[in-house]
DNA sequence: CCACCAACCTATCACAGGTTAATGCCCGCT
DNA sequence: AGCGGGCATTAACCTGTGATAGGTTGGTGG
């Protein structure tokens, strides 16, 4: 989509989701926003807060941590073009910590906007709708996956959710993604110790299925990861690529109005 | 609310959500529906179905099983006054399999109901959002309860979560809920084996926090099961017992109407 | 009354993963 | 160049939970 146009990855988001006219994406181009820049391990919404605000990411990896349990337990991974906090809408009362991890840069868009924004245009209204119900079965994987895998099967497994979601903004098209995040980040939202999130990712490096080298993973084989994840990316609500373009003006509309 | 009503149960769920006028819920009196008597361990949707209608339970629970996880582990649990499958109003497509826990009755609505509901009704829309938003919180929390507790305090927070569920409906006021589910139901949704279960089981009982005798369980110490599972009802979104009664016809409608 | 079945209970053993702590590495800072 | 502080790595040890296998109880039907 528009290369230059910094709310590309939300486009590219809402298109996977739904089908959306010109027209409807036409609207997001007067998203009011401010662009903030975060440093790691920073918060960037504290539990109790009332949201007035929507954080769009735009770079970069956010992350839901569980308030008041000492582990920092991760509960959810936000990346770019996700919209972290979108329940707020209806819901401002903020439940949990959102970090970053490794820096980050968000644009922070005022509710209203959003609520102007369904109002004027169903199937956007629509697609914000299936934004929130992809994050729930997202989040109802994530008690699949600490409920039924192994360390080894769990780590592998978010690395392809990764992956996949980062595709689906156009990153990691090389499976080769960046990592400014911990050893311990991983480990944490995957309810391992960091030390045997160690065992485990070299042990992914000894199948030869992956290198982390420095800040950014490659995998090297990614048959290899999805099968022993046992991965299916259905869950993740994408529509398949043929109708993932956007629409057309729909020309019968500026027919009936002529 | 109406005792008599099929439907009091929804009437109380959705009430303890969202502020609903009298008028709002008189719209739920003419809701079509089919009861439905389902038997113990039976399917009620299967993987892959394309729903057109609406599951709300009545009476007994139903749990949601990841598919083809041959270990069905469990991911969600309803609870009377749910209706376990709102998200097919806006993705049809089954993800899972929805099976009753024990016997139970529910009541089947056309889709086409609840969006012309919605659509007469904004405070109604809102409600129907806010339980989508509502399960999706509870979700969150059965992943920090597989996440970050021990055997003991998992089964500990999750009876804590489902007697306040039913508490809202009108059923466990007395600490005594019915459970017609088995030990190894239990299991399956705290991701634990069976016989560690029944350990956990016991080792409550051994604390005097609860009877589990034939088909029903007894909360003997209440205060002590929600210390031991360091249980915070607040991620539930029910509003204070104040405002939980409906709101009056609202007057000022009338008189501009006149 | 007994056969049968499902659920519940108990005992034992093995192992995945947690805990702790020591070491090494890399990178930024003065 | 030297220093300090995260972070990755490795090792030794320990514990919670799974697996298996068997015994008990209670309800249901012949």
């Amino acid at each position: 989509m528009q290369a230059g146009f910094a709310f590309s990855k939300l486009v590219d988001r809402l298109t996977s989701l739904a089908g959306l006219a010109t027209d409807d994406l036409d609207l997001l181009t007067d998203m009011p926003s401010s662009i903030v820049h975060i440093g790691p391990r920073q918060a960037v919404l504290r539990h109790g807060d009332e949201a007035t605000r929507c954080c769009l990411l735009l770079q970069g990896y956010l992350s839901w941590q569980s308030p008041e349990s000492p582990d920092g337990q991760i509960t959810a991974i936000c990346v770019p073009g996700d919209i972290a906090d979108l329940h707020t809408l209806y819901r401002p009362r903020i439940d949990g910590n959102l970090m970053a991890l490794g820096p980050a840069i968000v644009a922070l868009v005022p509710h209203r906007f959003f609520h102007e924004l369904a109002a004027r245009s169903p199937a956007m209204s629509r697609a914000l709708l299936l934004m929130l119900l992809a994050d729930h079965a997202i989040q109802r994987n994530w008690t699949i996956n600490l409920g039924s895998r192994d360390a080894l099967t769990r780590v592998a497994h978010l690395l392809c959710e990764i992956t996949v979601r980062l595709q689906v903004v156009g990153l990691a098209r090389d499976f080769r993604l960046s990592s400014p995040f911990t050893q311990s980040d991983l480990a944490a939202a995957c309810s391992i110790s960091p030390v045997h999130a160690n065992r485990t990712i070299q042990e992914l490096r000894r199948s030869n299925l992956l290198q982390w080298r420095g800040k950014t993973i490659e995998i090297t084989d990614w048959r290899g990861l999805v099968r022993l994840a046992d991965f299916n990316p259905a869950y993740l609500s994408i529509r398949s690529q043929e109708d993932a373009r956007p629409l057309p003006r729909p020309v019968t509309a500026a027919v009936a109005v002529a």
